[in-house]
DNA sequence: CTTTGTGAAATCCTTCACAGCG
DNA sequence: CGCTGTGAAGGATTTCACAAAG
């Protein structure tokens, strides 16, 4: 069916971890993927990769697999990626300088469109081919630029400012690196990404497994 | 009861957000806090913190709510992150050095041990007071210093090589960030995070908002 | 009267297993 | 014969709703 009705957010959240595997897949020469390749090269089982292109309405040839190309396009245009979008990165510390100097964000559809800081003397660094810009100035970029998506990577105490000062610029999707929870407006979505969390979460599996069986995250 | 038998994988998932949470709750001197509260606090439902916190066998009292120190002790315990544990970083790059200057690990129970690199020109630097060393010396460095989490900060092409490296001079426990599936063996945990994943993500959601009503993720 | 702790219901997700197509 | 597509089974997780405790 070319039905693509509701997709679970379980298979959404797969979704761009398969597109980095079929990205490397392609490299490769291959033209064709089988659903228990895909699914080792996402480290995943084979039956969930089969129910999660079914329901982007993919079809697969029986006997032979899935054409790498085609579902690299069309996990693309699924997610939105498909086009460069712009992103503006918000604190030019060393996360923020870390992220703006990245050079594989475009591959994956992003684009830095600017580097904003609220300390003056930053303001005029380079930084991987941009200049670090007043955040002052926020309105201006978002507007005149189109960028909808902002990474915030400000100390804990200066998020939830920045953040109510991107959606006061008209953002409506941050991603947020500061450890601090953002409080956001209905129709602003807010993605959280915490090392020290992350840390967290190893150290307990790992603990987990040295002293007892318990299942670490697949 | 005291029981803790069985903590449910997404409840422990959740349990870092929440340490944080009560932590700044704590720097604003409150002694309790009510489910509603914490749920709040950490973006999620106060049934989910109730039936979470029971898993540990915490008791808040009826009435009141939950005391925030103990709890803080409770979980930090129960997650293995009380006492400052050793981190390794691998890749003195960008993001490497972001995160060997970042100084709020060691209020999440973590200490940056040491960082190393593969590249000769880097050897030596100075890095948020920590010298990078030659990626050679990683199996004295593990050893000597009883580290056993890695994070590993390599373009995607080494990724899996210094995985290798790691997992042979016996570390356990990988946070990896390079855009890479790792292949390791039992008893070795990976988690991987994922820059341009979480954009893709964000990118999606963003887009359903203004489309149909699709549900964001928490 | 407020807030916890928890069975039970409802929902969501994964895995199995196999029919059916190329 | 290999591999996809998918009902159905089995788990896991979330939410409800309320009795019981302070």
């Amino acid at each position: 069916m070319t039905a693509r009705a509701r997709v679970p957010e379980a298979t959404v959240a797969r979704l761009p971890v398969y597109l980095q595997a079929l990205m490397r897949t392609a490299e490769q020469g291959e033209a064709t993927v089988s659903s228990s390749g895909l699914a080792e090269a996402a480290g995943v089982n084979s039956a969930q990769v089969r129910k999660d292109l079914s329901y982007l309405g993919t079809y697969g040839t029986r006997g032979v697999g899935y054409p790498v190309e085609e579902l690299v396009t069309e996990i693309s245009t699924f997610l939105g990626v498909s086009d460069d979008r712009p992103v503006v990165i918000v604190g030019a510390g060393n996360l923020g300088t870390a992220l703006a100097s990245y050079g594989g964000f475009h591959e994956r559809g992003f684009r830095v469109a600017a580097v904003v800081d609220a300390d003056p003397h930053k303001i005029g660094n380079q930084l991987g081919g941009l200049r670090v810009e007043q955040v002052d100035e926020l309105e201006r970029i978002v507007t005149e630029r189109d960028v909808t998506i902002a990474v915030l990577a400000t100390p804990a105490e200066a998020a939830q400012s920045a953040a109510d000062r991107l959606v006061a610029a008209g953002i409506t999707a941050i991603l947020n690196f500061a450890p601090a929870h953002l409080s956001v407006p209905d129709g602003v979505t807010v993605r959280r990404v915490d090392l020290s969390t992350e840390l967290q979460l190893l150290s307990f599996y790992e603990r987990s497994r040295t002293t007892d069986g318990a299942a670490p995250p697949a």
